[in-house]
DNA sequence: TATTGTTATACTCTATAACTATA
DNA sequence: TATAGTTATAGAGTATAACAATA
């Protein structure tokens, strides 16, 4: 499409550079907690749902391969916030569940990360910002994950 | 602000997925090239100024540190797309500078991201486009990033 | 004394492949 | 045989600190 536009107003470039900073900033939000942004997307996927998350969906749910969920969860194990709790349906899966100490840490550290961002996005327009939303959420999510998990061969997780 | 939302729906984490998608998918058209990301970056922001670029600069564009630029731009240099020249002003700075094949293969990287890109922005109307673009530079750049470079002791780039 | 580029180091993140236990 | 979780490993990205040359 449009030829020859300076690297600087690049979709992608900025999308990566946004992030960085987003990021880096919800980062330092957590350390006192610590939690890193990669920790607490765990926790809070877990804390959302009572009944738990298998790794092989938080995987999905978070575009990471599920080899690099394990060392996720087993930090936040080992801290006493989730528990891997054996599923009687199917007993290859285990179900990511929070402590209550988890469901109180996540309460603080999703405020930490808020304040944090707010800072980034306070000056934009509440429909801009819903805009921005569903955007991302488009890029982000090709297929609009399926609740089912993975039956699709880690499709676009990768 | 609005409290409790799910993660899925925080811009953060959308932010985040988002990026990653993108930047895989530009990662992946550029291997052919023998380029990366980040090294794709440095070569078209050596190529918009036939001046050529101080690597503090580039650090600063990029919103890495200085240290992180030498090895994207030796990579570069023995593949002979950039040279570095001596600043006669100032003998401390090494200019950037893309050599005619870099100049070439930039220009087939250009056209081979925005491919890759296209396909994940083309349903999306042109004014939202616009609209992200200016709301993702914000982001990225707290301070307009001067032209002079680094006086700031590096402040917004770490 | 301050700044540019550089080297070194350690840590995090990403990507793959292979193994185990269950199904 | 297929899937969930796991281990191991190698490579890329990130973050700091210190150093030489130049200003």
């Amino acid at each position: 499409m449009s030829t020859n536009h300076p690297l600087a107003e690049d979709l992608g470039f900025l999308l990566s550079r946004a992030s960085g900073v987003v990021a880096r900033s919800a980062s330092a939000s957590l350390a006192p907690l610590g939690l890193r942004v990669r920790s607490y997307s765990v926790l809070a996927f877990a804390g959302e749902d009572s009944a738990g998350v298998t790794q092989r969906r938080l995987a999905a749910l978070m575009g990471l391969d599920p080899s690099q969920v394990v060392a996720l969860v087993d930090d936040l194990e080992s801290s006493g916030l989730v528990t891997r709790a054996p599923d009687p349906t199917d007993r290859r899966n285990k179900l990511i569940i929070a402590t209550e100490k988890g469901h109180r840490i996540r309460e603080e550290a999703q405020q930490r990360v808020d304040r944090a961002q707010s800072g980034h996005f306070d000056g934009v327009p509440q429909q801009h910002l819903e805009q921005l939303r569903s955007m991302l959420r488009r890029i982000a999510i090709p297929e609009e994950v399926p609740a089912g998990s993975g039956t699709e061969s880690a499709s676009g997780a990768q």
